[in-house]
DNA sequence: CGAAATTCGTTGCGAGTGAGACGATTTTGA
DNA sequence: TCAAAATCGTCTCACTCGCAACGAATTTCG
């Protein structure tokens, strides 16, 4: 019977750990495509695609949509508009939001982008088959959940 | 024969945006438990971490360790050496280099936070059974090889 | 109706972060 | 051998980020 316990953590094997760091890696590997060759952020790459897919929202709505904060979308969105890919108007049926259209440049950015993240996707993925990438799908799905539900009761 | 392509892209589909917001829950979820209780940051955390597994490492040797920039581990460093956690010494074979060592409260925190880290992440992936586990440890590792190839090459 | 509470988006400020310069030391290689 | 290059860790500076406060507008409810 030992005294004390030898505890071992290896931290290479921590299950939060890996993920952080892959995450790190892939969004670092996917910034590379619209950073370095358009020089928009993550954030602001978040708020072209959720106007891509649904032109016209409000801010509010972006935010949910992107999981993005609200002042996260506020500083991308001015951005964007700094460069001319949104264009920002009041809305009149409730006066305290935004509605945010892209512009025609905005447009073609986005659609010169979408082509490449996915090739970017297909790629990262090309080493799983088809069973991997249903269990891997739905495993991100049960702990996302978990981690939901830790965040949620503090 | 459209004209144009409809261009369909859904964010909430897109794998690097969903592991960028699963690691950001996690990690948050884990956090809590050093943070909101100890006061430490995630860095500090991982270099707890190595050192609780290595004591004795070099400040670079932690980097890599941990996946932490010089920069990252030169400020945990600080903080932790601030709090008492652990001590700094000029290695005497390179006197560049600075040995670290946890201190007894170093080691005590350190013992105190590992079995919490470790019922977390057991109940982040409770709803996993051993195949899923198994299948999605290798996915990890098998995307991160091509994220990691990505970023190399540019 | 109208005062209080809530929501939307922005902004100011303090803390945190990253790129690059730096001093000190060690390694390389002509 | 010794000058040039590389490495270790820190520091500085400019920038980013998040919290909280805010003005404006809307909703709630007594």
């Amino acid at each position: 019977m030992a005294k004390h316990e030898v505890i071992a953590f290896a931290l290479a094997d921590f299950f939060p750990y890996r993920l952080a760091v892959l995450a790190e890696h892939v969004s670092q590997a996917v910034a590379q495509l619209y950073g370095d060759r358009f020089q928009i952020t993550r954030a602001e790459w978040r708020v072209l695609a959720a106007l891509g897919a649904n032109n016209g929202m409000a801010a509010k709505d972006i935010g949910a949509y992107s999981t993005l904060d609200k002042m996260q979308v506020s500083r991308a969105v001015a951005r964007l508009e700094e460069a001319g890919l949104i264009t920002r108007a009041t809305d009149d049926a409730d006066r305290r939001a935004k509605i945010l259209t892209l512009t025609g440049s905005g447009r073609a950015l986005f659609q010169k982008i979408v082509p490449l993240a996915q090739a970017r996707e297909d790629y990262l993925l090309e080493d799983l088959d088809p069973k991997e990438r249903a269990v891997l799908d739905k495993a991100m799905a049960k702990v996302l959940a978990r981690a939901q539900g830790l965040i949620e009761r503090g």
